[in-house]
DNA sequence: CAGTAGGGATAGGGTTCA
DNA sequence: TTGAACCCTATCCCTACT
């Protein structure tokens, strides 16, 4: 059978460790936030890569959010037909 | 000028490229499937993606009609240098 | 060899059109 | 409404560089 090796989506948990850990050792120090145990427990699925490339798409998602001056963009309707 | 490159409909020839470059690869080696000289001229107008996206409209219709055992794909890739 | 940065590829949800 | 084709992007893979 085919295990689902992708689509392994973040959760909320594993994302505030890794902030947590980027707050305290900086980005790009993933090895070490992995390692220590204030955050391995909730980043036990994770590696570094891993934690390189979420850190890339929080920073890119958020850049983009922070530019735009128009917030008027509201995706929280409900129409679907 | 209404250049619409949209709705490019897949012909049988590019339908047969296609699977018979999943036959040889594998689900999923899109990438290989098109570079690869056997298929490269039938789906010269697509794109890993395109491959991908017909690939899921293919099998989730079939699947509705799903009644042939699978094929055993050994796929035990562990190429490291 | 271990770790990181960046580009590339894939999977799945969403959107559009006939 | 449904299905085929296309778009968006989070996640994963590959490789150069240090």
């Amino acid at each position: 059978m085919e295990e689902h090796r992708k689509n392994n989506k973040w959760t909320k948990e594993e994302e505030e460790a890794l902030v947590a850990g980027i707050a305290k050792y900086g980005a790009g120090k993933w090895k070490k936030i992995l390692v220590d145990p204030e955050f391995a427990p909730q980043l036990s699925g994770r590696d570094n890569i891993n934690l390189k490339d979420k850190w890339r798409n929080l920073t890119k998602t958020q850049a983009l959010n922070e530019s735009s001056p128009n917030n008027s963009s509201d995706m929280s309707n409900e129409s679907r037909f």
